[in-house]
DNA sequence: GTCTATATCTTGATAGAC
DNA sequence: GTCTATCAAGATATAGAC
């Protein structure tokens, strides 16, 4: 892949972050093993613990927040796709449809089965989850209030949003139908012009 | 506790039920251990086996389509509280902030964390909780067509406040806040409104 | 740092006494 | 039908050779 010289350590590290990344977003924190993670990250089942020694959790908390910042990027680019923020929000939620297809209904969301499952059960976990939505919505009230809507407004109205668009992957995946989400892209717009309008 | 004639079977099943809905809603499928829930049932172990000869795949299975019954009762109960449909969505969300609160956070819906754990891993854990969504949304649906917006388009609106509902309660879980759901009964009340007004 | 072998615990499930 | 003991397989985590 590269000259030999500067594989080694960062590289497994890297790949073992990925390996979490699918494996808890398919079959959920309690529902993935070490042993899982090591073989899908062709790593030896020792350097998992090299890497994090905190172990399970250490590395839950790393995937969690990995994938909560690539997420926030992508919020951000769909949001400035359009100079219009209704028309952008509803773009953002056919485009998820797409997505899930293209996963298998795999969950598009990478944190969301792990946020519900250490909820109540696990309190490192859990604020990390929170970390990640708070900067989700954080950063789409951001575009909603260059759009127009008023402060308050518009952080209540992304937090609105956000919290409509996991719902919808939940039923999406639940029923292997895009219908949900197409039919949350519609209320989405519905929300946002709303707001717009002064609630 | 009575008078030991009609003690038995019956009520020991049902007390393993209640102790997997409890669980199961808590902890998630893959977290919640049968030992566990024998435990909390005050039952003998080996009466889940006898019980439930499918092991925990039937055990789930009954405790997600038993769940999914009763909260279709609380949709019922609660859209009929009010005429107008708009004012019924939105006090049914503020009502589940308190919920929220009453228990702690832990989940107030049954059936959330066990259907994304089991979306892509168990085909009929994943059918149970795609038909309980189902009737919950055609339910729904019914109080707005009476509500006076058209059948096609009610089941989109349905759709997406049932959606809606759940992302409120995974962010407001994460962050120990019922600020999310409060958000969502203005969202939720606006994609009524949206629907009433012929889109 | 890489990798293997293993310790320890817990899981879902079963057998069989009562 | 109730209950206990136990199984085999899985989990997380560790020890130690290389």
């Amino acid at each position: 892949m590269n000259d030999g010289r500067t594989t080694s350590t960062h590289e497994t590290r890297q790949r073992i972050v990925r390996a979490g990344i699918e494996l808890f977003r398919r079959s959920g924190y309690t529902g993935t093993g070490m042993k899982q993670i090591a073989e899908a990250a062709e790593a030896p089942f020792g350097s998992i613990y090299h890497f994090f020694p905190g172990g399970k959790v250490q590395l839950a908390e790393e995937v969690i927040r990995t994938s909560g910042a690539v997420y926030l990027d992508l919020v951000a680019a769909l949001m400035t796709a359009h100079e219009d923020c209704v028309v952008a929000t509803a773009d953002a939620f056919t485009a998820a449809a797409g997505t899930l297809v293209e996963l298998d209904f795999a969950d598009p969301c990478p944190i969301a089965t792990v946020a519900l499952e250490v909820a109540s059960t696990n309190e490192p976990l859990r604020q990390a989850t929170s970390e990640v939505f708070e900067s989700w919505v954080t950063r789409l009230a951001a575009s909603y209030t260059a759009g127009g809507i008023p402060a308050p407004l518009a952080r209540e109205t992304a937090t609105s949003v956000i919290a409509l668009l996991e719902g919808a992957f939940m039923l999406a995946r639940a029923a292997r139908s895009t219908a949900p989400v197409l039919a949350a892209s519609k209320a989405a717009a519905a929300i946002v012009r709303a707001a717009l309008a002064g609630e």
